[in-house]
DNA sequence: TTTCATAAATGTAATGATTACAAAATTAAA
DNA sequence: TTTAATTTTGTAATCATTACATTTATGAAA
């Protein structure tokens, strides 16, 4: 749980002017590992903030993407999602719940061919599955 | 190129009735490995068949990606793009011509921390960067 | 403090891709 | 041929996102 004071310092090193709403809308994030939707965002901020408008939330987290402070997980068609967690890791999202995992793997030892004298600049590595909670739940049926 | 006999019997394998459209869209899919979108199968497919509904493209494609002929493409929010080859590999986006590029990794090596006891169906890795051609015009300015 | 300019937030309308659905056309069976 | 089932088609509805004009907040100058 970041201090709002660390929170407003971390948007002027990114060049974004700490706004009340780019602040709660980056704590949220920062708060809730959960790879929300603009939506979701949007819901739980507005019992906070009854101003708050849906408009503001795409264009914070638009711009929070454009100035690199979060990223946005592309794992499901029709929706995008977002992470400020900055380190880097893969998304697994299961088919059953719906949630979305992070995990971590060797990235260093990737290997590519079909890409020389390419820039690379994001690598994304997506997983669909079943979670262990969900398999669990499968079992006990 | 493969012949229309090749092409219904592959649909016929994937327990799918070969219409002449179904036919038509597949047979693009394998012929044009640009990972196109709904729109750019409807678009070219319309010109050979004027009576062709945009309606039946979406249908088709939902119909091969359930039945695991093809697979989709969810390099970029807000498009989804449909994959008829069906071996192991990864999609390269350049960010600045749009193209999406094929490559192959060493995807045996990879190791994950973080999904234990969860079920993997379906692995994807995306790159997005600046590909060589691209590359290589920004140079010459 | 007031005035003015700039930036940010808001609300509504427009867009665009996808889906739902009912009617028409095609195919297959009887 | 008649009938039923499947597929295709065209249009309308939906839903996320974007565009845009208006309002509000912020901050500097006077
Ligand atoms: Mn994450
Ligand atoms: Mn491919
Ligand atoms: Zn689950
Ligand atoms: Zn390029």
């Amino acid at each position: 749980m970041k201090i709002i004071q660390n929170i407003s310092a971390e948007l002027l090193k990114a060049d974004i002017k700490p706004s009340w709403q780019r602040i709660k809308i980056y704590e949220f994030l920062l708060n809730n590992n959960i790879h929300p939707t603009v939506d979701t965002v949007y819901k739980k901020l507005a019992k906070e903030i009854p101003t708050l408008s849906k408009t503001t939330v795409y264009n914070t987290l638009k711009l929070f993407e454009e100035h690199h402070l979060i990223k946005n997980v592309n794992i499901e068609e029709n929706e995008i999602r977002y992470d400020a967690q900055n380190h880097i890791h893969g998304h697994f999202k299961c088919t059953q719940c719906g949630k979305i995992f992070d995990f971590k793997y060797n990235y260093k030892d990737l290997k590519y061919k079909g890409l020389d004298d390419f820039i690379l600049n994001q690598t994304d590595v997506m997983i669909k599955g079943i979670c262990k909670s969900c398999k669990e739940k499968n079992k006990s049926n």
